[in-house]
DNA sequence: CAGATATTTAACTTGAAAGTTAACTATCTG
DNA sequence: CAGATAGTTAACTTTCAAGTTAAATATCTG
């Protein structure tokens, strides 16, 4: 049923799972920039930066072309949809608070929260 | 000021990296399950389970409790916050569309996207 | 054309992540 | 108490991601 979005999903926070990338994120977010622009904006060597954008790119988080103006330029930008598949799954999550959280709460807080007369399962 | 905000966004999104850890949230978003339950869906042995569990919960996104009945099972549960974490940073980059995209896209397309024709994508 | 610039690819190293089996801890049950 | 059950920790192996430097590719500029 949902298997295809479950791939993105998986895709997309493989891609964010690194600590750089999350951040480069953050900086397109701003706008659009050259891959030059984003390498000099982090601590590593430029060929890692590429690499970095290069799984970015594969799991579908941005997309590149080339500058205009100049050919040797590389632009990089977000791509909306995996991002709003990400929501899209985190607002499922969500639903255990929204549906479940109310009743359980109820229970929980009602006795105590640590304490354990016999009460879910 | 978001330093503490962006690591635990980084947190949860190390955790969430590995889709078997993904699957997890996926079940666990149905209601509480013990460790057992969960090894059981998946197929791979139990310390690997526990090690799973160990990662989600030392980067915040379960909680663990003994069952009530019987000390040896040990229930996890979501827990809220880093999921409202994700969902806030997920909001500050839509931002990207919502806020520049009109005016980008509106000026890009005015242009014709690029000199060369056709090859995009 | 020669040299500079922007970025990627190649080749390699290293550290950590994820899996395994075996052993340990704690708790329950007859 | 003996044995079973639930789960974790320990020790180890293997795979892979991320970094590095060096070389390649492509394009611009004087």
């Amino acid at each position: 049923m949902r298997a295809k979005q479950t791939r993105r999903v998986d895709d997309a926070l493989a891609a964010l799972a690194d600590p750089t990338r999350r951040q480069m994120i953050d900086l397109l977010r701003e706008r659009p920039r050259r891959a030059g622009e984003l390498a000099a904006a982090f601590d590593v060597s430029a060929p890692a930066v590429s690499r970095h954008l290069r799984v970015l790119r594969t799991r579908g988080l941005i997309e590149e072309e080339p500058a205009p103006q100049d050919a040797r330029l590389r632009v990089y930008r977000l791509r909306q949809k995996p991002f709003q598949d990400l929501q899209a799954w985190l607002d499922e999550v969500e639903g255990f608070w929204t549906e479940q959280l109310d009743s359980f709460r109820a229970l929980a807080d009602a006795r105590g929260r640590s304490r354990r007369p016999g009460g879910d399962r």
